[in-house]
DNA sequence: CCCTGATTCGC
DNA sequence: GCGAATCAGG
């Protein structure tokens, strides 16, 4: 394949609409990503930036990906269910955030833990998101319920249950960009300092 | 491991 | 000009 003026033009229009060089590519056929990429630095726009000066370099990329809770600001009460509820806060690689955000596991009752085990934190009553708290318990019932020795480096660490019975265990779901938990969860582990109230910007 | 773009360099 | 290989990073 060779870069005709079709293929050349797709491949500026999808790039500029943010597209990724292997959804380009894809999209193309019969050249692969780099060749995309290559082909981008070429035509000198590189840079996504066409009239956004001082532009993230691919902040928020709406992926076309399933989204069916894609329902972020309902006056969502936020009760907790008994499922949703890790008691124990995950191991964590993760240095403390440098912005004002920490780690929130959401717990609700006074476990009561046979003497000898480490005692789970008890973080209080924290606030969490109710937005976020809806999309853990629908996404812990996806759940791969991996068991401690199950857990890779990509799998989310997030634990639920309480960890002194059999109903324990953790999130298992794929995390993706380095984070120790999955996108869910995540979403409930490091909150920001002041939760935005108005979404609206 | 998945993915992203950036760069290099032989062709 | 092209793009695989490589690099750097989420």
């Amino acid at each position: 394949m060779s870069w005709t003026d079709e293929r050349v033009e797709l491949l500026k229009k999808m790039w500029g609409e943010g597209q990724s060089a292997s959804q380009i590519a894809k999209e193309l056929g019969g050249v692969t990503r780099n060749a995309v990429i290559g082909k981008v630095h070429r035509l000198g726009l590189s840079n996504r930036a066409g009239g956004a000066p001082s532009a993230a370099a691919e902040p928020a990329r709406a992926e076309a990906k399933t989204k069916p809770t894609a329902v972020p600001d309902k006056p969502v009460e936020a009760k907790a269910k008994p499922a949703a509820r890790p008691a124990a806060r995950p191991v964590e690689a993760e240095p403390a955030p440098v912005a004002e955000t920490r780690p929130v596991p959401v717990h609700t009752r006074k476990a009561i833990i046979p003497a000898g085990q480490p005692l789970p934190p008890q973080p209080s009553a924290n606030e969490i998101s109710p937005e976020a708290l809806a999309k853990v318990s629908e996404i812990e019932k996806k759940a791969k319920r991996l068991t401690l020795l199950e857990l890779t480096e990509r799998t989310c660490k997030w634990p639920v249950g309480d960890p002194a019975t059999e109903d324990f265990w953790f999130c298992g779901l794929p995390v993706q960009a380095g984070k120790p938990y999955c996108e869910a969860h995540v979403g409930v582990a490091f909150q920001p300092m002041s939760s935005r109230r108005d979404r609206r910007r």
